[in-house]
Parts: C-alpha cells; structure tokens; sequence
DNA sequence: CCCGTTCTTGACCAATCGGTCCAGCTCGTC
DNA sequence: GACGAGCTGGACCGATTGGTCAAGAACGGG
C-alpha cells in the first residue's frame, strides 16, 4: 500500500501520474457507502460515483473491501476529531458538549441526511467484521473519554455537581449521539433531534456556578 | 397474500398442506437479516435460514423483499409491544421505565447479540425505502408516546416534577435506546450498556416521592 | 527519441445474484 | 380411487456481482 506514498525522485524514470486525488476518491467513496452500506454498494456503483475506472481502483486500494476500510477509517477519524474540539475548546465546558450535540442534531436533520459512514458500519459490519469492530469500539472507547475528561474539568471548575461520575456521563453522551445519528438517518427531523440532545443534556448535575456560564455562544442553525 | 390464510373449508377439494410454519419461517428469516441486513442476505442463505426450498419462499411470500417486510414489520410489531407493556405495567411508572432500560441493556449487551432487525434496518434501509421509512417513523412515535404518557402518570402522581416535558423525554428514551441497541450491536459489554441507561435516566426529574418509589423491582439479570 | 514504469481502458472471467419454470408429489373431496 | 388443488424440489434463466487480464497511453530520465 505504501508504494503510492514513495518518494518520486528516487526514481530512475517517472511513471504515468494518477489523473485522481486518493483522498478525493476516498471521500466520494465514502458518501457513497454512507447512502447504500457496504453489501448495498455495487463495484460498478462506486465506479461511477470515484469516476474512476475498475482497474485504477483496484490497484490503488486494492479491492471493495480495502476501498472501504480506508473510507471508513476516514469517517471513523473525523467523528473523533470533531469530539476533540469539543475537549480543546475556549469557553466552558458544558458549553461545548451542548454545541456539539446541537452540531449533531443539524448535521443528521437534514431530510436528506443519511446515518454517517461510522454508524452505519457499526451497525452493518462490526457484528461479524473484527477488524470494523475493533475501530468501532477504539473511536467509541476515545470519544466517551473526551466527553468524560470535559466533564470533569467542568466538575474542577465548579460547573457540574462534583458527585457525578465523569465516566458513566462520557459514554452516556457517545450512546446519546449515537441514537441520535440513527434516528436522523431514519427521517426524524431536526427539531426533534434538537429537542433531544437539549433533553440529554439534562442528566448533567449543572451547579448553579455552570448555569450562569450556560446559555452562551447558542449559535446559528437555521 | 390473503390467499395463505383463507377459510379451507370453502374449497371443494383440499391441497397439499405446507410442510413449514409462515410465522416459524418469519422468525428464522428475522434473525437471518439481523445479522447480516437486507443487502447481505442472499436467497440461498434465507432457505438455508428457514429449511425451505426456494419456489416455497418464492409463493408462500412473494419474494426477497417481501418476506423480508414480514420480517421487518414483525420485528417492530414486538419492540412496540415491548414498549407497551413498560405503559401499562403494574409497579410505578418510572420503575417501568428503567425496568425497560436494563432489559435493552440485558438483551442487546450479549456478547454475541448483534442489533435488532428493527434498528439494522433503520440504518440500513429506511433512507431509500419509503416503506421502512415510515414504519420506523411510525414505531418511533409510538414508542414516543408511550414513554411520555408513562412520564406523564408519573407526574400525576407526583413521582416527576411537573415541570419536565412529558413528551421531550418520551423521544429522548427512544433515542437512547436506539442508541443502547446500535453500541450493543457493535460490541459494547452489557455493563457498559446498563451503566448508559441508568444514567439517561438521570434526566428524569424525580421527586422525593419518586426516589421512595424507585429502588424496588432490580429484577434479576445474570 | 527511446526507455522503463505506472496508469488507463475495455474486454473478459467465474461465481453468484434474485427469480422462474416444470415435473412430480400429497392432500381432501367426490 | 381418480381428480384437481396447491406444495415441493431441482434444473434453469439472464443479470449482476467482485475481480482479472492484456494492450496501449502518458510521463520524466537517460
């Protein structure tokens, strides 16, 4: 797989040069997985949607399988970058999980929005697929521990009840989001998953230090 | 379709009698393509599944899909009987709903269990197929409702502050059990999964008359 | 300007897909 | 016990599946 990566100019004569962005194909890829799941999603389907033709994709990937793993593990990789800034963020703490659930409700309550890619894998493949399951449990390993470690500094600063368990309030949150994906991808519209993700936010212990930092940087979500 | 369940004594002669059981067959097919989904599940895999030969299948159901919509819809029908029995249970109303909680905790958390034909198909299926689509749209707001008359009864009896929305914590259970069902699927170990549950229940704003009431009914699970 | 290397193109492959056809079987009725 | 009903089992279908092969095109270094 590296041989794509390798420096060119230790080479003795230059190759033909990809006429397609790995990381564009790897992109359409995924939308395409995203919409009709792995077995839903035909060689000729993602043919059509990379715009690149059989041969190029199978010996760039290697297969419909690898293709998809690396689409995945993109998707995978995102969602828990996105959890990052929500660790790494300026203003207070319950602030930030507030915003991201808010981000999840409008991403995923879209009437056209399909579960995202990691969902939809969790849900199609990781049953019998170590390898999908595997990433599956890390990202979701990852994300609760944000969620938690946020939740504590919130409890350092005095914004949460220093009586609730970080941890359990981690992991609640990544279940929380995760039915909320699944319900967006079935057609549940924005509002209602707005509604949930304020409601989730009620099982947080807010002290009334936190309350007064809440009810900032609402945000714009039309 | 109806012709599978007509009165046989109207016929003047009688034919050959099946040798399988329509809802023996729908259930063998139900946890075929909740392991593998619609897409996954080829044909020969069903009559491997059910014991049937393939013109069986073929004129006893109509089809892949066809059966597979039997399947779906009886696969709703019991999580929506499921909910029904958390709103008219004996005990108090929020000890039905955690009861309800820890048993999608206990069920889904199975080392083994993959997710509910109901939830696979959600993801899988109900952004491009109408059909589904509604089906889920409709077993949500059922089970919806059901959760927030059982919040609402506890309100009249005092159990929750009367301020709580009834109907924002019915749909916030759903999503959280959408989300238990999803994370089980996908590997999570059911004390993770218990630990999700009673913390969503956390939100509920239960009184001191409430917390009397709670802490009866644990119910055992291995 | 020829070289080697890699990419692209389209034909091609066996396997499998969901679905159909048909011959034969098994019933209750007359 | 012959009949016609519907069920059964296996052969069979064209279409599509994921994957492969071979011939040619594009490129920079020599």
């Amino acid at each position: 797989m590296g041989a794509t990566t390798e420096d060119p100019k230790q080479r003795t004569t230059m190759p033909r040069p990809r006429t397609f962005d790995e990381d564009d194909v790897i992109d359409r890829a995924r939308k395409a997985f995203a919409e009709t799941g792995f077995a839903g999603t035909s060689l000729d389907t993602l043919l059509e949607a990379t715009g690149l033709a059989r041969q190029s994709l199978y010996n760039a990937f290697g297969g419909k399988k690898e293709l998809f793993m690396r689409a995945f593990l993109s998707d995978t990789a995102e969602a828990v970058e996105a959890v990052e800034s929500v660790r790494h963020g300026e203003d207070s703490p319950i602030t930030r999980i507030r915003r991201q659930l808010v981000k999840v409700a409008v991403e995923h309550g879209e009437a056209k929005a399909a579960p995202s890619l990691f969902t939809k894998a969790a849900v199609e493949l990781s049953s019998h697929d170590p390898e999908v399951a595997s990433a599956v449990a890390t990202a979701f390993d990852v994300m609760s521990r944000h969620y938690a470690a946020c939740i504590a500094e919130a409890q350092g600063a005095g914004e949460i009840d220093a009586g609730a368990d970080a941890d359990s309030l981690g992991t609640y949150f990544c279940a929380v989001i995760e039915g909320m994906s699944t319900l967006g991808g079935a057609g549940v519209p924005r509002a209602t998953l707005l509604d949930i993700g304020l409601t989730s936010l009620t099982a947080v212990p807010v002290t009334d230090l936190g309350r007064e930092h809440l009810g900032t940087g609402e945000g714009d979500w039309s």
